[in-house]
DNA sequence: AGAATGACAGGAA
DNA sequence: GTTCCTGCCATTC
């Protein structure tokens, strides 16, 4: 009922990013990029990876976010990279030297996010 | 205010 | 298919 205050816009580009995130499917991986423009910031694939390195909600699927390139962004050496790889893999997602196949049909994504059709 | 840094992206070599 | 280099954004020195 747009009382006072017609903000419409509840939502800070953090809030946006994380639900972005959080409407990528189980089994299935977004890139950095690809998770700020369906929040709506496009441009700001840094941020979104800002963000991540921030949160602290156990629940928000990081692991299913990766480089454009479909590459982990941590190094091959690192434990979050095997950690990530290993999250991906329990979720069905065939890990290849520290690459995985992302999503290369975007609708799916936009649907996750803005919700099907 | 300028320089350096980072869970990035995209095109060139 | 890979590696390198440049561009971008926001934050911290």
């Amino acid at each position: 009922m747009l009382t006072r205050n017609m903000k419409a816009k509840p939502a800070t580009p953090e809030q946006r990013i994380l639900a972005a995130i959080r409407a990528v499917p189980r089994g299935q991986a977004a890139s950095y990029g690809a998770i700020a423009r369906r929040a709506g910031l496009p441009g700001r694939a840094r941020l979104v990876a800002r963000i991540l390195g921030q949160n602290d909600d156990p629940a928000l699927p990081w692991h299913r976010i990766l480089r454009s390139d479909g590459r982990i962004a941590f190094p091959a050496d690192s434990p979050e990279f095997l950690e990530q790889s290993q999250r991906l893999r329990a979720e069905g997602v065939d890990v290849r030297n520290g690459r995985v196949r992302l999503l290369e049909d975007e609708a799916t994504l936009d649907a996750a996010v803005w919700g099907p059709r």
